[in-house]
DNA sequence: TCAAAAGTGTTAGATTTACACCCATGA
DNA sequence: TCATGGGTGTAAATCTAACACTTTTGA
């Protein structure tokens, strides 16, 4: 008998906030549980910790399952461990949240995984502590998305500076003023204007602006 | 079989990172291991999860064995899930940091533990990912201890301004100008000088200042 | 008497905020 | 022609950072 073996072994899974950003609000990929218990409830999407994986390999591989996509940005939101927090087993959950351009994902594989994007504000109740994962997962986004560049993962690689203001606003819930907005953008030399212009937006047409991690990376200051 | 049993279990254990401040250091608690693998290594203290305790009771459960105090204040640094972070089995770990006033720790039973209080800018290799949890847990310390008021966890319920601005130094790792700080102490009502002079530090005597919970909550403005 | 820590305000500079109008275009 | 979103600068207010001397007292 080994020093471990006279404790117990638990199940950990994975549960993954996937944020996008649409129609200027901030969504999250729910969908209805398959399996009980919980059967029919809203929740988070998914799955076990194996054996011979580490758990950020497992949130990657449940974020590849249900979104084809790799390389997502991702980060640990924390780990849940009521003892009855799932009403099945007992099992201890690690929380992720990822961004993604919506554009990315294929709806006929987000459909086939019976999934839908929510607007973060009207978020139903989910099951177990989902809801609390969530919130969780908000707020560190928040926080990071005001001193690192990872919004853009939420936009496609060209993108206004209207949309981007908006992204913003729906991060952090309140209205930015538009000058000093650009203003501080305009600081920024690795947020690049293109030639390019987009005229999906408006009849006039906007300015497609890029990201430019490279010119980051030599001069890393962010702040929005 | 059921749902669950068709996946594999874990062991899930949570590592303590205990600061304390003394002498104007920062300070952590590592200790012998004294078990395989890793016997004789300097390692943080923590233990297995049970299954009938949440993983925050765990860590109570742990800062209580070793420190022989409760309601500390806790919070949950991260989950640590490497398939080979544990050499012995596949462990997954829950770091938690906690802040306690080293005069309310026995120091008997520090000793009876095996453990040391060690400058967190002179920390020694580590049993395995340690390091590592001590980085992060000063991380997210140094960001909570900024907008909250934790920081009098880490000294006497009485204590002087001197005492508390060599702390946020020590937390920060950089001087601050004493008139500056003083001033922002200030505007904090809820920091309130007492009467009582402590004539350790120095020969004039310096007022000793109280953190009122109760006014804190009354107007939560805390920025330092 | 002197070394050592306590205590105390002002000012320049930097940052942040508030704010309003013209432009280009497609419908 | 007009409704819609795109684009632009300035000034006041606030916040931050820099800075030096006097006080008290035990050794």
């Amino acid at each position: 008998m080994t020093y471990y073996s006279q404790h117990a072994k638990v199940w950990v899974s994975v549960d993954c906030i996937i944020f996008g950003f649409d129609e200027g609000k901030l969504r999250v990929l729910i969908g209805r549980r398959h399996m009980d218990p919980g059967r029919g409830e809203w929740s988070l999407y998914g799955g076990f910790v194996r054996s011979d994986e580490s758990i950020n390999d497992a949130a990657n591989r449940v974020l590849f399952d249900l979104t084809g996509l790799r390389n997502l940005y991702m980060r640990q939101v924390g780990a849940f461990g009521s003892v009855d927090r799932d009403p099945g087993e007992r099992v201890i959950s690690i929380a992720y949240y990822a961004l993604i351009n919506v554009k990315d994902y294929e709806d006929e594989l987000r459909k086939e995984h019976g999934v839908e994007w929510v607007n973060v504000d009207e978020i139903p109740e989910l099951y177990s502590d989902h809801n609390e994962m969530i919130k969780k997962a908000r707020k560190l986004m928040r926080q990071k998305i005001s001193s690192e560049p990872i919004g853009f993962r939420l936009l496609p690689s060209l993108f206004t500076l209207s949309q981007l203001q908006k992204l913003y606003e729906a991060v952090h819930g309140e209205d930015l003023d538009k000058r000093n907005f650009r203003k501080r953008i305009k600081e920024m030399d690795f947020i690049e204007k293109t030639g390019l212009i987009d005229k999906t937006g408006s009849k006039r047409g906007a300015y497609l602006y890029r990201f430019n991690k490279r010119a980051y990376n030599q001069d890393p200051n962010f702040k929005l």
